[in-house]
DNA sequence: TGGCTGACTTTCG
DNA sequence: ACGAAAGCCAGCC
């Protein structure tokens, strides 16, 4: 297991409540070795990991893209609007003002 | 060793 | 504006 992935699982755990990030931004907080992909990649390895909120990590586009891969395709959603954060269509509403970028938050 | 895959992102047509 | 393709890198046959 590469130590790559806990460093994902680290920057996940960190999102505030009621926040959120993309793939893309944690890929580019951890370097330029990191891809949005491996992002993903890891978040599939996330299975069984505690205290790592997947739900708060969606696509760009603010897609709820993993929900699939939980529990129940619902329970993503039910979590993000149990933050306060409204989601419609697999998509959180005011994306842009709920987006968590590591890169500046932590800098 | 080599090639396929993946919860993404960006760009070209 | 929409669709398709490439790029990214680590893990797993």
């Amino acid at each position: 297991m590469a130590d790559f992935f806990n460093d994902v699982y680290d920057v996940v755990r960190l999102i505030p409540y009621g926040r959120v990030t993309s793939y893309g931004a944690i890929a580019q907080y951890l370097g330029t070795k990191m891809s949005a992909r491996m992002v993903g990649w890891a978040m599939n390895a996330a299975h069984g990991m505690p205290n790592v909120p997947a739900h708060r990590v969606v696509n760009r586009q603010g897609l709820l893209t993993g929900r699939f891969h939980f529990s129940t395709p619902t329970k993503m959603q039910e979590l993000l609007e149990k933050e306060g954060i409204a989601v419609v269509d697999d998509q959180i509403v005011n994306f842009d003002r709920f987006f968590w970028n590591p890169s500046f938050e932590l800098l």
